[in-house]
RNA sequence: GCCGGCAUAGCUCAGCGGUAGAGCAACUGAUUCGUAAUCAGUAGGUCCACAGUUCGAUUCUGUGUGCCGGCACCA
């Protein structure tokens, strides 16, 4: 007979069977209310699961977050039930809970538009009022099979012949409405709630394969309180008003129109911003060991055979044809190639390992239409490119390395964190499953030497070699793929690439392909989205507006915007005949970081009042001192003098 | 590439089978003002492109292009 324990230690002696719902109760009412589901021995069951022998079980109340993940779950059934209650025919297929929401795929001659949503929550709605108990059932599953086919629901019925052998296949009932379903769910459609709201429709391939039928998926979100649900929907709207395609027209920084798709026009304002990223990066790679070089647009096909892109990479290339030349050329989509011919150029020797190549490199790729997103993703980019030719047993000091400096710069661009998947050998690849062992055990290594602690991403690394992906964390907590550092066995081998060794024979070098901002386009655009267009003044591509109060200061107000030129900081004025409520509107509007306003009493003292982006307060301070005060704020990080140290003799 | 939506002034958007409107921005004038919109006036359009239907198309239909949201892709 079951003996339960409870978190709290205690106890509870059962005469039979019992279900959570017989323990709860026996707990007391409150518990009995509360319990929406439960966890036995760490396994999340249905609160109407039998208990038959000792266990201990942990119940699921509303404000744990297993329950928020079934409160989806369950939404999305009581979305197909829904569907299927108002346009009968409609065959309901998967519907998942997901971050922040849930989804359900239904396969439909007409696919959904958001016209429906209206109806199709009222009807959700409608459903949670009925307080439909969720009864799950085991069924054989042949009989499965043929009670979903005898339905018309021929995409369920393929999804439990696809099922393991091993697995039961249960069916969970609300009401009128069946569906297969691993479970658990929660007591009734009333657990729900009614903090949900359909979001969007999209078409979407059966199985995630576009080989297959495309479905329509609802999607919606769903959480356990309305203010909850505020809670998200503002910060979508949060999300929206850091969009960088709004604050890169809003600021003036670039644009993108269909002569050129995919590849960027950039403004003085931005491209002031991109050089202020070079010129650091430039830098960094500088002081850590890099040379750079610069290397060709277009070369021939015949090098992208011998590196394995033309058999795997071609679609996404472009090539260029002349008319009196047989040759076909192509536009480069990647740098390694490029710096495997610099390195083959002469004898190298083993002394001059690891030899770090380091280019801004344009690259182009024909990505699909579909993918194209403002400057996140584009087929013209610029890489932060570098390629480290290394000895073996260098692969481990060089990943260290690495990884410190991406850190440092990551923190100097304002991201604090970062973490770090490990993707392993693609389906389509080059070289021989011995090669990429040795890759994959030296990359595994490598981590272990730098600390580094990683998840896997399997399948996903590059045709050539496995890949560490760092991806970091913006301010409002999205997670962007930036850093890569690929191990590569290959390449070099395939282009010839070798040195003398210690031992006075010729060797082979491995080849590390690393980036840290990935792309400028991407990683700006991702720092636009960060800051939300108010960037630290080392970044901030127009960094002082001096704006006058009268006229009677506008030569004063010159004089200002020369000294803070003088000292290096982009700065105008604005002398327009415009009250300071509208110019402090306009250049707050329009992300300026710092505002020196100048009236009479300024121009009279040799003082400015300073206004910061995203404060009221304002500061009086004579012109000098806030010249050099701003002037040290908007050195950039690594070229900032640390105070009060002293250089040991 | 696939599914769906959208394309009208510099921007945000309204509108309609009889060839176009608002707000903001711009420009002109007045106003000299103390920290997120001073007032008045003026100008501004191949209604994405091409084809079709129609007496007549910015409007309806088709095709193309681009953008947006997903899916697939991201070596």
């Amino acid at each position: 007979m079951p003996a339960i324990t409870l978190p709290d230690g205690s106890v509870r002696q059962f005469d039979a069977p019992v279900t959570g719902t017989t323990v709860a109760a026996a707990i007391g009412p409150g518990l009995a209310r509360a319990a929406l589901a439960m966890k036995v021995d760490g396994k999340l069951v249905d609160l109407a699961w039998e208990i038959a022998a000792d266990a201990s079980v942990v119940f699921v109340t509303r404000k744990d977050p297993e329950a928020l993940e079934l409160i989806r779950h369950d939404a999305a059934h009581v979305l197909a039930e829904a569907v299927q209650e108002l346009f009968p025919g409609t065959q309901v297929t998967i519907g998942p809970s997901i971050e922040n929401g849930f989804y359900y795929d239904f396969a439909r001659d007409v696919p959904f538009t958001p016209e429906d949503f209206s109806a199709i929550e009222s009807k959700m709605r409608e459903i949670v009022g009925r307080a439909s108990p969720f009864v799950r059932q085991v069924m054989d599953r042949d009989e499965a099979i043929h009670f979903f086919q005898e339905k018309g629901e021929k995409y369920k019925a393929q999804l439990i012949q696809d099922l393991p052998r091993s697995e039961p296949i249960s069916l969970y009932t609300q009401g009128e409405w069946v569906d297969l379903c691993r479970g658990p769910h929660l007591r009734t459609t009333a657990d729900v709630g009614s903090a949900f709201k359909l979001m969007k429709v999209a078409g979407a391939y059966w199985r995630g394969d576009h080989r297959n039928a495309m479905l329509s998926r609802v999607y919606g979100t769903a959480w356990r309180d309305q203010k909850e649900l505020d809670a998200h929907l503002h910060q979508l709207e949060e999300a929206e008003r850091r969009d960088h395609r709004r604050i890169g027209k809003d600021m003036g920084l670039f644009h993108i129109q269909e002569e050129a798709v995919g590849s960027v026009f950039w403004h003085p304002k931005g491209w002031k911003l991109y050089r202020t990223a070079e010129d650091y990066m430039r830098r960094r790679l500088d002081a850590a060991g890099y040379q750079e070089v610069r290397t060709p647009q277009l070369l021939d096909h015949d090098l992208w055979v011998r590196s394995g892109h033309w058999e795997n990479y071609r679609d996404n290339m472009f090539f260029a044809e002349v008319a009196d030349d047989k040759k076909t050329l192509a536009v480069k989509p990647m740098n390694c190639p490029c710096h495997v011919l610099i390195f083959r150029q002469g004898l190298r020797s083993y002394r001059e390992l690891p030899l770090r190549m380091a280019e801004f490199g344009a690259c182009h790729r024909y990505e699909p239409s579909g993918a194209l997103h403002g400057i996140m993703r584009v087929r013209s980019f610029v890489q932060d490119d570098a390629h480290i030719f290394c000895s073996e047993d260098q692969i481990a000091p060089e990943t260290v390395a690495f990884v410190a400096l991406l850190s440092s710069i990551y923190r100097d661009f304002g991201f604090e964190s970062f973490h770090v998947k490990l993707a392993d050998r693609p389906e389509k690849r080059v070289g021989s499953d011995a090669v990429w062992d040795q890759a994959e055990g030296a990359l595994r290594e490598a981590c272990a030497t730098a600390g580094v602690d990683y998840t896997l991403n399997p399948g996903e690394g590059a045709f050539y070699g496995p890949k560490l992906e760092f991806v970091l964390r913006d301010a409002i907590g999205r997670d962007w793929q930036c850093g890569t550092l690929q191990v590569d066995f290959n390449t070099p081998g395939r282009l010839d690439a070798e040195y003398v060794g210690e031992d006075g024979a010729r060797h082979t070098p491995v080849m590390l392909h690393r980036a840290i901002l990935g792309s400028f386009e991407r990683f700006l655009g991702i720092l636009i989205e960060n800051y939300a267009g108010r960037f630290p003044l080392w970044l901030a591509p127009e960094k002082v507006v001096v704006a006058t109060i009268v006229s009677d200061a506008d030569e004063y107000a010159r004089d200002a915007v020369a000294a803070f030129q003088a000292a290096g900081l982009t700065a105008k004025a604005d002398l327009s005949n415009q009250k300071i409520n509208a110019k402090v509107r306009e250049h707050s509007l329009a992300h300026v970081p710092v505002i020196a306003v100048v009236g009479r009493k300024e121009a009279e003292n040799g003082t400015v009042a300073l206004r910061r982006l995203g404060s009221q307060a304002q500061e009086i301070v004579p012109l000098a001192e806030a010249v050099a005060r701003l002037a040290r704020e908007a050195t950039p990080p690594d070229l900032r003098v640390s105070t009060g140290t002293t250089i040991a003799a």
